[in-house]
DNA sequence: CGTGATCTTGAAGGGGGTCAACTGGAGTGG
DNA sequence: CCACTCCAGTTGACCCCCTTCAAGATCACG
């Protein structure tokens, strides 16, 4: 809602059509949109999806890969036992399904968190498209290569460190997403429930909960159920550095 | 020096040049080759990297992608305060230095825990063979998509979950990793040390030493230094899929 | 054979998992 | 409109697992 009316605008004309899905798309993953592909390429399907509805679901077959234009995604597995691990929120601009191209089946579950839409591109039109349009295939290799370091950010993230200091480290990133898309770094706005970021970070919800408490408490943040104000940007970030709670008083001079 | 000479000879003739190295490479990479690509298409060069050895720094430009071909590298990222988070172990057929697509530098470390040597392709020449030789292609996608799987993997590895049930997760991992290789799926020869298996699981070096000892109080393994034999794969797999510690005698009794 | 890294084992202390109770808001049906 | 239910979120209490510090044992290598 915030995003799609705002972010449209960025990208002036869609509306008149005078933007192709296409080019749209090309705008998105950062690629370069060459003036000459009117109607020339495979136009990949604009899809809404509604807040809680489903992607696509862990195990089932793939028949395509999606670039996420509004809304934000929760990315998940589901173990034996039932347990949610979830492995990422995605955002505008990034792909989804990627993973499916090592075996053709989907590794995770994929929902919206709120009324979203992607873009999706069947897989016989992915190759072609990449094989035609070199700027399709730049941005999508970029996007992929994105969607890896985040990964590799999420595990430093749950690396050996206090839970404060992973959700120190989970707001700002947050609020690095929010500055990108041009909205205001401070003020953020969570689509997900304490167990999703309990369950991303990798510790229990209650925990999740007093950490939002003692990060109050230390007036870095201001919690006001999923709408958080940064308070002291340099501080949290500061203070996201450490690797263990450094207790109530600070001060880690010995 | 295990993998090499045996898994050379799985692919025939190779030493006798009846194959290129770019052919080898695919092969890796599980693409199909095709036999009329004698000497037609630019050849990856390869790379041999000694025991410890760099193969690239985190932060650096990165100026090609790599195919493991023999050896273990170790993948990891070294936070402000020093710590070394490692985000994953690459074996035969793995893409190194893919994430350096995004923005041309590389956001990890990598250096190989033994003998090893690597495929290179140099960026320019990435891009080319991908336009012009559609199986290598295929191949590249089919192996960034498995490593990115390969990373929720370790997302799930670290989820909630006690060190020894980690653990347990770990070995059947690099099992899994031995029997694709052709290899005893019982029989392992860790090539890290505890601190790095550690780090990988989230857990101190100490807890990892213990954990191996529950396993194997458990008659679940056979512990010699880095030399592992599972003897109960069975109830090795049972115990890794509980969440956390079932304790010792499982029965609680007062 | 010495030196340093790796691995093991012990002890202590705390962080966070778990269980449980309570609050508040959203949706439903009377 | 209100009772009822369900879920998200908060807070408290207990206590076990893991981190940390420390010391010893073992291995690797010059």
């Amino acid at each position: 809602m915030y995003l799609s009316d705002k972010s449209e605008l960025a990208s002036p004309n869609i509306d008149r059509g005078e933007w192709s899905h296409l080019h749209h798309l090309l705008d998105l993953i950062g690629a370069l949109a060459d003036s000459h592909l009117y109607g020339r390429f495979l136009q990949p399907t604009l899809r809404p999806v509604q807040a809680g509805g489903l992607l696509f679901l862990e195990g089932a077959a793939a028949t395509s890969i999606h670039v996420v234009r509004t809304g934000v995604f929760k990315v998940f597995r589901t173990t034996e036992d039932g347990y949610e691990q979830v492995v990422g929120f995605a955002r505008r601009g990034e792909l989804l399904g990627f993973d499916a191209l090592s075996d053709a089946r989907h590794c995770t579950t994929t929902v919206a968190l709120e009324e979203a839409s992607v873009y999706s591109v069947s897989l016989a039109d992915f190759y072609a498209l990449r094989q035609d349009l070199p700027s399709f295939d730049h941005g999508v290799m970029r996007a992929a290569a994105k969607a890896m370091v985040e990964l590799t950010r999420v595990l430093e993230m749950m690396a050996a460190a206090a839970a404060e200091v992973r959700l120190a480290r989970f707001l700002l990133h947050v609020s690095d997403c929010m500055s990108n898309g041009g909205h205001s770094p401070s003020s953020l706005r969570l689509q997900m429930t304490r167990r999703d970021i309990g369950s991303y970070l990798g510790v229990a919800h209650e925990t999740i909960s007093r950490a939002f408490g003692a990060l109050m408490e230390a007036g870095l943040i201001e919690v006001d159920q999923r709408k958080i104000e940064i308070l002291d940007i340099k501080a949290l970030r500061r203070y996201s550095q450490s690797m263990r709670a450094p207790a109530k008083g600070d001060a880690p001079k010995s």
